[in-house]
DNA sequence: GACGAGTTTCCGTTGAACGGAACAGCTTTG
DNA sequence: CAAAGCTGTTCCGTTCAACGGAAACTCGTC
């Protein structure tokens, strides 16, 4: 992704997504002016762009001025093969596993150093987590992401050991030798027990999702409060995400 | 969402979504050239701007050379109101819809005359349904559609009355007075069965999840083999849709 | 009524985009 | 094995879609 840091784009499509980028989680809406200004263009060429974007479908009006990612860019976004393709796939098998343990459910994808959470399936009683489809976050922090990582090209495995680990609790891992063990460990059992790593009240039991070229295609895992017994968590975690494997037409040897 | 019969638009940002609109649930993948000609572009411009759009991760492109759309979209896609605000409200409740049935639960939204399906829970052993996230199918031949359609303005439905109204089935509704009497016994029954309107072999129960204007946000159904009993069905697919309509916000008058 | 903030419209200027041509690479066919 | 066909990539003189400041309009607040 393209750093927006910097002096901001001249192209029209560069100009597109920075005002599309405006929107966040934790900004769903935005005025005109808002987006001008977090965008970086001038008020006409920002009125002049939101425009074109309404008629495509790409953003639309509130009824108070706001403007809002519009459905057709969540229909388009419905295409990409972490949505059409492995979600569909994984979607019966998320069913399962939420079935058997009545908490959180969540499914990423790795971008970079980071987990995009895909999918997550929450009940009313669950203990609350803070990810939602579209949140990303780093992977040596996430079970999800220690099992794609593990299991991630060497270049990727040495390029996440020389970043900066952030520091989310007193337990996030955060040396790079820490995150070698980890990550040898993952390789080793087949499945990650993560603790604490994003808030000290809750775990995950994670295991990896191969696509059909053997490649670790995705990350599944149960999210549960941090004093429940997982022992029994492991084989169904595991077997799910080799169902979903399955499914995305993985070789039999790796699933 | 602007015509692409006619003449190919001239301004980029018309070039780039003609260009993402090339994909579809039947073309998840394309490639140049496949994008060059259904888009009507110069294959050097389509060349360009396809560059620009791997740029900002709107397109990811295949080993073998095929473009699908990029992780980026669908973050973006993530942050419309169907799926950020709705669909994670409804999450809960349409997980307890499905244990409850361990059938399909669906969850749609209204664009013009078309319901856009938002969600989908599926099981292993569901009957098998047409739709998936970001599938659109006529209002009146659907019952998430129907209930939508039953309260939505009178201009619209005026508007669905006087167009053409599809067939699928020998059961689909296909005349203006046959619909008027379906969305006058809607609104008066509060929710609706709709038989054989997309295929013969299944039935919805569908009810109206409401905003919190009072406005009818979305519809929610239950999709049933079409011998199956829908009696036990109706309460349960109405407590749910109450349900959303409360973690929406909406007036209890409503509800 | 004044003021401030946000939004909308206009239009002379201009540089980002255009896309044909040429070239490179790969697969298929005779 | 050469020819043909198709796909993808690069270049650059030309051009028109986009630019954005200024002015005007709208709305809410004091």
């Amino acid at each position: 992704m393209p750093s927006m840091g910097t002096s901001e784009p001249r192209s029209i499509t560069g100009r597109v997504f920075t005002l599309l980028g405006v929107f966040s989680e934790s900004r769903p809406t935005a005025t005109l002016s808002e987006l001008s200004r977090s965008a970086g263009l001038p008020l006409s060429t920002t009125h002049r762009l939101v425009g074109e974007l309404i008629h495509w479908g790409a953003l639309e009006r509130d009824p108070g001025g706001g403007y809002h990612i519009g459905l057709r860019l969540w229909e388009l976004g419905a295409l990409s093969p972490g949505s059409f393709g492995l979600r569909e796939a994984a979607m019966p098998f998320l069913e399962d596993l939420y079935e058997v343990t009545h908490e959180n459910v969540q499914l990423a994808v790795r971008d970079g150093l980071e987990a995009v959470y895909v999918e997550r399936i929450s009940a009313h009683h669950a203990v609350n987590v803070v990810t939602r489809p579209g949140t990303r976050l780093p992977l040596h922090a996430t079970g999800v992401g220690l099992v794609m990582l593990a299991n991630a090209s060497r270049a990727v495995q040495e390029h996440a050991l020389a970043t900066p680990l952030r520091r989310f609790t007193s337990r996030t891992i955060s040396t790079p030798a820490g995150l070698r063990r980890v990550l040898a460990a993952v390789r080793r059992d087949g499945y990650v027990v993560s603790v604490g790593q994003i808030e000290l009240i809750t775990q995950s039991v994670a295991a990896p999702v191969h696509g059909q070229d053997g490649e670790v295609a995705a990350g599944l895992s149960v999210v549960v409060p941090v004093d429940a017994d997982v022992r029994l968590l492991v084989p169904a975690v595991r077997a799910a995400a080799r169902g979903i494997s399955r499914a995305l037409g993985a070789p039999r040897c790796v699933r």
